[in-house]
DNA sequence: CCACACATGTAATATGTTACATGATTTA
DNA sequence: TAAATCATGTAACATATTACATGTGTGG
């Protein structure tokens, strides 16, 4: 028995060969594009996982004619395999939000530069916000997308959800640092 | 020059002991207590990064009195050093959310088994907006934290947007999924 | 033809968790 | 006094990023 090799990535590997077939770099760059928000992997992850999945015969590998490139496509024990892994508990990835870290010592930082780490967050999260609302479009109309699309929209609807919640935050806790800058009369 | 070796490590171990000196296990309980909900830390990064804290001379050990254990305590430079860290701009983690992972591949994986996720994820949520809730009273009455209060405040709402928003989100999501489950007659 | 994107892969490095070993202190 | 918790540390393993090496295809 091999070692996991983690799962986690093999997920997210046979989850975008399970849409279509595509190389080793296309993978990356679906899964940055479309999963960016919540999902991330590095080529250094991507092409061993690859490898491993090909010998395990859950993917497999055609040379584009007259390319050097490789297309991937899962295999149907690949397609079991993935609906198993999807099955089990996502497991609670440890959380490390900077963002939060720095405030919360926010008085050893002073509110100056807490202010502006609210503001850049705010940003950040409108930026999300409209990045979301153009998936969603996206998603809505691609007619490749018919069975996927009622799914990708609920992951569209939760980064929404959280963009949103960020803002309104931003925003009261900008009201606050304006209180702790200009203390009351 | 050494290797960073973990500068958010040694931010968040300085963070804790600028609030009160305590041992290298404490530290960790109190990140897992008040930090916990974004920010972790396991003892095999906490002792080897408060070694070379004191090597640098950012942390001084002191044995109790009639005990085995070692306090550690910040030192002058140790602040000025905490201040250093939190003043570099947060890196943004690469996310990795299981639930998400599995609701993009939901059309694998089926209904049932989505709406189970959500319903979990919800569970989760109204837990954590609990124990911020509690976070909120024990922040405000704590004695010892008055300069930091505000700042640790602004990270308790944050967790309590981020809560309600999820909340929000399953209940819209379980509605859309049962329309997937029941097609429209 | 030059720059850039596509494509694959490996090695070095960095980061992080878990299990283990060890022992003191506290509490039931 | 037995069990649980406090406390420190290391080693083995697992995970992940980055830089590098290498080459092909494509558009200006």
């Amino acid at each position: 028995m091999t070692v996991p090799r983690s799962e986690q990535s093999q997920t997210a590997i046979l989850g975008a060969l399970s849409i279509t077939p595509m190389t080793g770099y296309a993978v990356r760059e679906e899964i940055r594009d479309t999963l960016g928000h919540f999902w991330s992997e590095s080529f250094g992850q991507i092409y061993p996982a690859l490898a491993e999945l090909e010998r395990n015969g859950l993917v497999e590998r055609r040379q584009a004619e007259g390319s050097r490139s490789g297309i991937f496509s899962i295999t149907r024990a690949g397609i079991v395999r993935l609906r198993e892994l999807l099955a089990e508990a996502p497991q609670p990835s440890k959380p490390r939000n900077g963002l939060m870290l720095r405030l919360f010592f926010g008085a050893q930082l002073g509110p100056e530069a807490c202010r502006q780490l609210v503001l850049d967050a705010r940003e950040q999260a409108e930026s999300t916000l409209m990045q979301m609302e153009a998936a969603r479009s996206e998603a809505s109309h691609d007619p490749g997308l018919v069975q996927a699309a009622p799914y990708i929209l609920l992951t569209i609807s939760a980064g929404e959800h959280s963009a949103r919640a960020t803002i309104a935050w931003a925003n009261e806790a900008l009201a606050q640092l304006s209180d702790l800058e200009a203390p009351r009369l």
